[in-house]
DNA sequence: GATGAATGAGAATTCATTCAT
DNA sequence: AATGAATGAATTCTCATTCAT
């Protein structure tokens, strides 16, 4: 990822990209705010469209669109993912939260068919995890899964940990 | 991350990596494979040493051995994660296989509990999700939660989805 | 100095100068041109005006003449300077020769009262003195001195030199 | 003056250079530091040494000196002068206060000789004189002059400036 | 063996110059 | 003509790798 590349790739030459961002990480600041906001606009839609949605059909249409928010443009996430974890762009905390928090309004709606009692908490464990589930399944999915089983699984992990009998554990 | 900078931290000089190692890739596979072999020791220990235990019991052990696991050395956790995304270390896809094979024969012998029914599948679903979940819950704790709530929500998730009562979703 | 802030700090565009000026040192050698322009006219003016004058006279006031000459815009004498150092402009050179002359036919036309006797190594003795004393004086001033007495200094050494009693050693 | 020649002409590759100074004005600040401080050594033992000798011997040493001081190494030295033109080296700031104390201080040892009164301003004025007379006699000498005659003249100015008769000017 | 100064290919950044609008 | 975004050669700076001590 060295600059002439991305100029190149980009079809600019190397002072035109000096001439909008002042170093490399600026660079790369915007072209992932970018990528985010494009990734954020997917679930957002779904999430809101879903408020009256009975809780089996919201979570799909959230997860699928979980999914192909990954399959966006996957190499520059890959590359964007690998950057974030370098040196923490805070852009990344923000747009976490805001998905979160969307989240979180939404469980409020149906909280009476909910197991879960912790919402902040439940937000989190779907947050991290259709998102894990999402990155690996768009990027690295097995041969042996199809992209509508990762879909599926994703789905159930979802619905039982929020619809799902008591497992004797002292869960949320 | 610089060869003259892992020197100094390792307390030797960069001359006497490159004396054990032939090139940068090399040294990052080696410290890689001991700090993988390290977590795969504590993952190994609770998954075998539950076979005969209760499900209950043997999730929430692993889980929590999962979660110590990327406790262990958190920066230098990070700093590989971080390397393997950028250069995808086959190292790593071995351990993945081998921690998945691991979990696969476990649910075998529990098949006749279990409400999942693709257990290559399953396996799949388990390690990326409890991973995640150890994975940001050691390294990005919300201040909100507690480890041991942390550990709480990934047993509830992993358990539900092994148990949980049919969704109604096509699910494996 | 770059040619964009040239162009920001004239309020013209980029493009612009180079329609008139083929490069940058035409571009450098212009400016000097105008400004050299400004700074003999000064001087000359003083240096004709005085022929008849007395010595000490004329003198003070061509000493004036190069302390206003070098205050004028000094922070574009200062970058000019800088530049001819660099890349000695001929422009320059030719001014030199000039004013050296003009020096000079003053010199001639006094002879009789002065005690040096080689009029050229004189006049060069002169510019580069005064100069000198001018541009510190203007651009340097320590803030124990005022501009009067700057003045009064440079002239002293001037009238010494020309005509001070004989020091014993073999000057001009 | 790139960095890359430097390393060159320094007859060490660019990596060293960087190893001992950060960045290029560090690099140019060493230089410029070792060169100013052998300037002064030459200065400082010609003025201490003859504190004791009559004027006019101690002048023609000390000019005698500051020429020598300038023929040291003369493209190093115009290539710096230039720098310290650009960005105002403090060091040599502070190396002219040092040169311009030690003036002063063997003027108060012969006041009693001398028609200036103002030593400070004396002092000032023969410092700008002299290195001005060395700088160009050194670099630029006219073709007409030899190097015995722009010692005669520099040492002519001197003391008429500090001995000669009343000029008629106020002076110091 | 261990050391760490030296190396230089390669990446980041600047800026004189051009040219489509 | 005037503009200023685009260009890319030239420059500064970094860091994996080597090798004399």
């Amino acid at each position: 990822m060295t600059t002439n590349r991305v100029a190149e790739v980009a079809g600019v030459s190397v002072g035109s990209l000096y001439q909008y961002f002042g170093h490399k990480d600026e660079l790369i600041a915007a072209v992932a705010e970018r990528h985010g906001q494009r990734m954020l606009q997917l679930l957002l839609d779904s999430v809101t469209s879903m408020a009256e949605a009975p809780l089996e059909v919201a979570v799909r249409t959230y997860v699928a669109a979980m999914l192909r928010a990954h399959a966006l443009e996957p190499a520059l996430h890959q590359a964007l993912v690998r950057h974030v974890m370098t040196n923490g762009l805070e852009v990344m905390d923000e747009l976490d939260a805001l998905i979160q928090a969307s989240v979180r309004g939404y469980l409020e709606l149906h909280r009476e068919r909910l197991i879960v009692r912790d919402l902040d908490a439940a937000a989190w464990v779907l947050l991290v995890t259709v998102r894990a589930l999402a990155h690996v399944g768009a990027l690295h999915r097995p041969s042996s899964m199809s992209e509508a089983q990762i879909l599926d699984e994703t789905c159930a992990v979802v619905l039982r940990y929020l619809l799902g009998h008591d497992t004797g554990i002292s869960a949320s």
